[in-house]
DNA sequence: AGTAGGACCTGGTGGC
DNA sequence: TGCCACCAGGTCCTAC
């Protein structure tokens, strides 16, 4: 479910509330396949008790979780994920698969659907994470560039929109619902090949992953079904979304209908009117 | 090598 | 009300 802004929304939700707190004690669920790509459950309750957070990060859309020993907790919430701070004496809500135990609060990870994963990453291993390091730029960061953009397209026939979603090729951050968004302000069809794009197009992508995605994260994210950045609380980019969710719906520009297709098996929402 | 498509899961929704 | 098919914001693996 999260893609970029929802990531960053709950990295800075919790961020200051965890920083600093000392894990007293960790649970793992029994046989979690989010743990599937982890040292095993013993090892991993070692490396993280008594050790204290000094940081929560982002890249893409994973979250990093930086521990004293100079060890990182990586997590990807996937389709279904959440980070929870729950009381202590309530009991963890269903799904919950990792519980990290700290004096006053305890954090909780919560994932029906089970696509999440956590990782391990041993001090001073964090910067050559074979998943981390095989990211394409974060689009805040200074490597993400409108050249850069386009020579990771150049040469490709795959579908625009495909390749956005790839995280280790153009661009980390984009999911389903963002990279509709960002074709759309482009004026960009998603299904053209990802190398036909001018450089001037390159260069209306470029502009507009970086102005969705931080309009998205100043409304705290979109929220579609479930997905919710803090106890409760709902993201507001919904209603600012152009084509996502909007088949049949006016376009906001042109007035046209927006059409709904399908791109590797995922649904694709866009403009024929205003996308070339 | 690059690309396409199904697999992996549970839960909510809408149609009958 | 119940049942069922279909849908969902993400990767990952396999086959062509």
């Amino acid at each position: 479910m999260p893609e970029l802004p929802e990531v960053e929304t709950i990295r800075r939700c919790l961020e200051d509330d965890i920083k600093g707190e000392t894990i007293e004690d960790v649970w793992i669920k029994r046989g979690s396949r989010l743990f599937r790509d982890t040292v095993g459950d013993a090892a991993l309750k070692r490396a993280l008790s008594g050790r204290k957070i000094t940081r929560l990060d982002r890249r893409g859309k994973y979250l990093v979780m930086g521990l004293d020993s100079g060890s990182a907790l990586v997590v990807h919430l996937g389709m279904s994920g959440g980070l929870y701070l729950i009381e202590k004496e309530n009991s963890v809500p269903d799904h919950t698969h990792l519980k990290l135990e700290f004096s006053k609060k305890n954090l909780v990870m919560v994932d029906p659907r089970t696509f999440g994963r956590v990782l391990f990453s041993k001090a001073g291993e964090v910067d050559s994470n074979v998943v981390l390091s095989a990211l394409a730029p974060d689009p805040f960061k200074g490597s993400f560039t409108a050249v850069r953009l386009r020579e990771s397209l150049s040469g490709r026939k795959l579908p625009l929109k495909a390749a956005l979603l790839d995280q280790r090729t153009a661009v980390s951050g984009l999911g389903n619902i963002y990279a509709d968004e960002c074709c759309f302000r482009a004026g960009v069809h998603p299904e053209r090949p990802a190398g036909s794009l001018s450089a001037t197009e390159a260069e209306k992508l470029h502009d507009s992953i970086k102005k969705v995605l931080a309009e998205a994260i100043e409304c705290k994210g979109t929220t579609i079904r479930d997905y919710q950045w803090s106890e409760g609380r709902s993201g507001e980019f919904e209603s600012r979304l152009r084509v996502y969710g909007r088949e049949g719906e006016e376009c906001r520009t042109c007035g046209g209908r927006i059409s709904k297709s399908r791109i590797r098996e995922r649904s694709t929402y866009y403009c024929p009117r205003c996308q070339k």
